[in-house]
DNA sequence: ACTTACGGGACTCCCCGTTCTT
DNA sequence: AAGAACGGGGAGTCCCGTAAGT
C-alpha cells in the first residue's frame, strides 16, 4: 500500500496538507502582525514579512493577495447571520440584530476578544486598512438588508429595509471608530447601547 | 488710476496667480476625469494624464498627492454646515439635517448636479475610490456630531449624539451605494426619504 | 545722495541685514538638527524643516544647497592651519600637526565640544553624511600636504609629503569612525594617541 | 540516468539561470558604463540605461539598488585578504600588506587593469561616486584591522592596529586621488612606494 | 505545485530652474 | 535687487501581477 497519503476512510480534506497550509498561513499572519505592531503598518515591507515567515514572495501573495488582507479577515459574518436567523419572530428587527451581536460577543473567548480588539485598533488607525474595513462594512448593508427582508417578508431593496440596515451599520461604525481614541473601550456594551438608542428613536 | 491691480479693499490673495493655479488644477482634473470615463479608472495611468494635461509628473503630484484625489474632492461639507446652522431651533436635529441637505441640492445647478452624479457613479464602482469616500464619510461623523452637539447643547462624544450622526451617515451611505446599480436614481429624493424614515423610527 | 540705505560712516558689512541673514541661517540649521535628532536624518523631509523654521523652500535652498549641508559645515580648517603654521620649526611635521590639533581642542568651549561630538555622531551614523564628510576629509589631503610642503621646503606633490598627509588623515578617520560605536569616546585623547603612534612608526 | 540536471556533487547553484542572471547584470552594467563614458555620469539617466540594456526599471533596481552601484563594485577585497593571509609570518604587517597588494596587481590581466583604471578615474571625478568609494574604503578599516589583529595576535580594536589600518588606507587614498589629475599614473608602483615610506617612518 | 525573474505603475522626495512679486 | 512661488525632472522604494522555470 505504497504512496498512501491519507488514512483510508478518513475525511476528505483533513489531510496533513491542509494542516500544513493552514499552519503556513497562520505563521505568515502572526509574523506580519508582530511586525506591524513593532514598526507600524506602512513601515513594514512585504519583504520583511517573507523573510520573517521564511516563505517566498509568491507564497505570501497566494495566501494574501494584498497587503491589507494580512490584517482584514472578518470571519464573523456567517456567525452573525446564524445568530440573527435564530432570533424569535416576535421582536423587532433591530432588537434581533442587537441580540445576535450579544450572542456573538458572548461566544468569543477572552483572549480571542482581546486579540480582535487589538487588531481593530490597528485597522482604525491606518487609513488604508480603515477605508477597506469601511468598504466591507458598507458591503454588509446588502446581506444585512437581505436578512432583514427575509425576516420581515419584504424585498431586499425596500427603502425602509435598506435604511434600517444602513443606519445600524452606521451606528456600529461610529462605535468602532472610537477605538482610535479609546483603545480600551467596551465594544460590546457600546454597540448594545447604540443599537438600543437607535431602536428607541432620537428625541434630540 | 492706472496699475490698479485689484479692487480696493479686496482680499490679499485674489491675484491672477491664484487664477492660474486654479486653472491648471482644473485642467488636470478635467483631463483625468475624461480619461477615466473613456478607459476606466485603473486602466488610466498618471502618465497619460500628465501628457493630456501637459504638466509634469511633479505638478500633478503637487495638486493631487494621490491618484484618487483626482476624483474625490468634497467641497460640499462647509456648505452643509452653514445650511445646518441656519435651521430654526425648534425642529429636531435629524429634520434639520434633512432640510439642510434639501437646501444644498436646491442650490446646485442642473449641470453641476449631473456632473456630480456621474462622478459619484464612478466612485461607487471603483473599490479604491469607494472605500476612500466611505472613509471620508465616516470621518464626517466627527464634525456632524460636533454640529449636532452645538445645536442641542450636548457634548460631541455624547453617545446619543454620536449614534445619531452615525445612523444618519449610514443611511446616507446606503442610498449612495444604490448608484452602482441605478445610476439614474434621484439622490435628493432618496436621501430625503431615508432620513424621514430614520426620524420616524422603524416599526419592522 | 538718495537711496542710501546704511548709516553713513558705519562699517561696510556689519549692517543689520547681515545679522538677520545669519540669524535666519542659524534658525534653519538648529531646527533641522533638532528634527534630525528626533526622527532621524532620512526620515526628515525638507518640507518639515521649512515649516519648522518658517522659511520658504527657496530660502532653505539658498542657504543650504543640499540637505547634507545642514549638518556638514566644517569651520575648523582655517583654525587648524593657523595653529599649524604657528608651531616652532624644530619639531617634525607630524608632531606639529598633533600640537595644532591640541591647540584647537583646547580652544573649544565645553558646550561647543559637546555639540560637535553629537553632530559628528550623527554624521558617522548616516551613510550619506558620512561619505560626504570622508570626501571633505580626503580633500583635506591637498591643503594639508600643501601646508606640510611649505613647512618643510618641499613641493606639495612630493610623494613623501602626500603620503604623510594621507596617513595622518587616515589615522584620524579611523578615530572618528569609532564614534559610531562609542559615542562618548574622548576624541582629543584618541587623536593624540593615534598621531603619536604614527610618528613613532609601527613595530608590528 | 536521464534528466540529470547537474554534475553529481557539483555546487547547487551552477544552473544556467545563474548564468542568465549574470549575463543580464553584466549587460546592464556595460551599457551603463558606456553611456557614462559617452555623456558623463550625471547626464545619463536611468531611463537611458534601461532602454539601452532592454530591461525594465524594476530589473535595473533589483540588480543595482542605486545608480552609483553601477560603477562601484569592489570584488578585490576577498582576494586581498587571501593574499594577505598567505604572507609569511616574519615580515611586518605593513610589508605584508604591500606584498599582498603586489600579488593582486600581478594577477590582474592587462585589459582588466586598464578597465579598472578607467573606472577609477570616473569614480574620483564624480563627487557622488568618489565619496561613496571613500566610505567603502573607510569601512575597509574594520576588516583590515581585524586581519592585522589576527596576524599579530592582538585585538581588532587595539589602538595601534586601528591606527595602522587607518594610516595604510589613508596613504592609499592619497594615491588613488591622484588619478583625478594624472589618469595615467602607475597605481601599483605609487601604492608600493607610499607603503614603503609609511613603513620607514617620516623624517620630515 | 512551487519558486524565481521580470515588468509596470504609484508614490515620495530632493534638487534646480524660471517667473513673479515687493 | 532680494525673496518667494511655481514648475520640471530625475532617483528611489514599494506593491502587485505575470511568465517563465524546476
Amino acid at each position: 500500500m505504497p504512496q498512501q497519503r491519507e488514512a483510508p476512510g478518513a475525511g476528505p480534506d483533513v489531510g496533513w496538507r491542509e494542516r500544513k497550509k493552514a499552519k503556513t498561513r497562520s505563521r505568515i499572519q502572526s509574523c506580519a502582525l508582530r511586525l506591524f505592531h513593532e514598526q507600524g503598518y506602512e513601515a513594514t515591507t512585504l519583504d520583511q514579512i517573507t523573510e520573517a515567515a521564511e516563505v517566498s514572495e509568491s507564497t505570501l501573495y497566494r495566501f494574501f493577495p494584498a497587503k491589507r488582507d494580512l490584517v482584514l479577515n472578518d470571519d464573523l459574518d456567517p456567525l452573525f447571520l446564524d445568530a440573527f436567523e435564530a432570533q424569535p419572530a416576535g421582536v423587532r428587527a433591530i432588537h434581533a440584530i442587537r441580540a445576535a451581536l450579544g450572542t456573538i460577543f458572548a461566544g468569543l473567548a477572552e483572549g480571542d476578544l482581546a486579540e480582535r480588539r487589538q487588531r481593530l485598533t490597528l485597522v482604525v488607525s491606518v487609513p488604508e486598512l480603515r477605508s477597506t474595513m469601511l468598504d466591507q462594512l458598507a458591503g454588509a448593508t446588502i446581506w444585512l438588508a437581505a436578512a432583514v427582508a427575509r425576516r420581515t417578508g419584504r424585498t431586499p431593496d425596500d427603502p425602509e429595509v435598506r435604511t434600517l440596515a444602513g443606519a445600524v451599520l452606521g451606528a456600529a461604525t461610529a462605535v468602532l471608530l472610537t477605538l482610535a481614541d479609546h483603545p480600551d473601550a467596551d465594544l460590546a456594551a457600546d454597540l448594545d447601547e447604540a443599537l438600543t438608542r437607535l431602536a428607541n428613536g432620537f428625541d434630540i
